[in-house]
DNA sequence: TAAAATGTTCAAAAAATATTGAACATTTTT
DNA sequence: AAAAATGTTCAATATTTTTTGAACATTTTA
């Protein structure tokens, strides 16, 4: 048997770990070389555990640094306070901040009598969850039975296969109503949290 | 209030759709312009399921071929067949196999006589569930504690800012707890189906 | 033991994705 | 109504991830 030396293997649970620049050396390192730090130890440290924690789903490192920002500071803070304080591009930090909108992850705060939006980070498992859910995981089962039936009916009866194939299908409906059933259960959970 | 069209935004979910080559067009479509067609239009269409699947997860189309192929065919195949019949260059085939293998979702299997290595889907939901979230979900939360604690000893207790940085650490080790009770139980309920 | 068969690895190329920054749109203020 | 303030968009660029293919390693066969 040939060589099965101990993987490199760079998809050792896909998606590489991403490292780049800023932010990444010392977990509590400091930003840039420019100003010493825009942001406290605290906000350091929780910028890091969010790009990971978002990253662990394959999300843009900008959105883990915006909502980590949020998290760990009290005060709502405006699109510019994110883009000056995280070193992002307009850009970036607009459409970041409209995604975990979107999501639910963020909220939108008003403060009289001041005209710029300014943003918190949403800390209930249970609203956080079901954004995620709602927005990344149902689109995919909701178009599920469709795909199904495309399946079941690409299947020849006269082939000899037909009835390998056809358990196929049966395996991947199975599939389906588990799904139907875990994630209420997963949402419910999350409610108590 | 400025212009909110209704969001060409990439990040709609982000993770924009992935779009390439081959089998990408109309879902039961030919893959290639040589050969007519190495596969079956069940094949043809598991292949197109499981690469939405798996895209769903962020993961290489590569792997959602290889996981598709093996589920829509009875017979056990070899790293050639594999390869041969996806077009797959021989390194993708290879590592492909090698991590569905060490997620658990592929089998290996000894066919008497020959030498060739030969590989079939698991489709036992217990085991894909268990092994993905061994793989990718499970290291995240194992080095949770300790990042949390490195977030806590960030806060420095002087601070004014200390009470509500001490109520987020809090927040995040509730969210363990709730993965702690969530997983074991998705687990369990995936061992029914 | 030389040749063939089977697999793996890894550097280079290709493809996909994210980020930037400047142009544009809207609302508010002057 | 012009200027300022605030946000969004999108094409260009940068970064990351995936794929390829040929070199390498091991085992089996002749």
């Amino acid at each position: 048997m040939p060589p099965v030396k101990d993987a490199p293997f760079t998809k050792g649970g896909s998606l590489s770990v991403k490292k780049s620049k800023a932010l990444r050396a010392a977990p509590g390192a400091n930003l840039q070389t420019s100003p010493p730090s825009l942001l406290s130890p605290f906000q350091l440290e929780s910028v890091s555990l969010f790009i990971h924690v978002f990253g662990a789903l394959s999300l843009p490192r900008s959105i883990g640094e915006i909502y980590g920002l949020l998290f760990s500071t009290q005060e709502p803070l405006s699109l510019d306070d994110v883009q000056t304080r995280l070193q992002l591009s307009r850009g970036s930090a607009s459409e970041g901040l409209r995604w975990l909108r979107s999501l639910g992850a963020v909220n939108q705060v008003y403060l009289p009598g001041i005209r710029k939006e300014h943003f918190t980070a949403e800390t209930s498992l249970r609203k956080l969850a079901s954004g995620y859910l709602r927005d990344r995981i149902d689109p995919h089962l909701e178009n599920g039975p469709s795909r199904l039936s495309i399946l079941e009916s690409s299947i020849d009866p006269t082939s000899p296969a037909a009835h390998f194939e056809k358990s196929r299908v049966g395996q991947i409906a199975g599939w389906y109503k588990f799904f139907a059933k875990a994630l209420p259960l997963v949402k419910a959970l999350a409610g108590k949290f």
